[in-house]
DNA sequence: CGTGTAAGGAATTCTGACACG
DNA sequence: CGTGTAAGGAATTCTGACACG
């Protein structure tokens, strides 16, 4: 009954709809993807896929650049949030395994 | 930041995308549509939009059409379901309001 | 840099019908 | 009854490029 990704995590929504859910012209999205800052999925054929997931990142991305935020700017700052997560989780790890050093 | 409808809801999924996660092919899919078992939205074009819980909805009809139950009985047992609901929902409303006859 | 657009092609979807049963 | 399929057309999406700035 419950799915092994949630709904919000699932790669379902065409860029067309993705279009119409954010308000931001498919070059926009298609722009952002070229930039790193999304990224769909594909079907056999080709086409995107975006999760309702990406689409609220989408919105954030479009009030960030509206704020005259670049691109590679939003893109830095993904990623250093990332590497925060990824030093707090590595900490928690070796707390737990007591295997730090 | 908390959606109107649920993301459950919202019809955004394509009918190929559909068939995919059903496993039902896209013939199967318009069929229950004909035969009012599924209600997807189009978009301007005319291409069907789906959610997922019309996905999961599609699913339970697969079962039971595999359980030997035919499209009008399932239907049937659809209103019936519905009718016992609004029932309910309008005892609940006469009772709360003191508008019993 | 971020976005619009025209261009040509390919993938996707649509409907109505014939088929089987 | 429920589903497959071929048919022709229309809607959707894709990429690479030119444009503006």
């Amino acid at each position: 009954m419950v799915p092994l990704s949630s709904y919000k995590d699932k790669k379902v929504i065409t860029i067309g709809v993705t279009s119409e859910l954010t308000g931001l012209s498919e070059r926009q999205i298609r722009y952002y993807e070229e930039r790193k800052l999304i990224f769909p999925e594909r079907t056999k054929g080709g086409t995107r896929k975006y999760s309702f997931r990406d689409v609220e990142r989408l919105v954030e991305i479009a009030n960030k650049i509206e704020d005259g935020m670049q691109t590679f700017e939003i893109r830095r700052e993904e990623i250093k949030k990332a590497n925060i997560r990824e030093k707090m989780l590595r900490g928690q790890l070796n707390a737990a395994f007591k295997m730090r050093k």
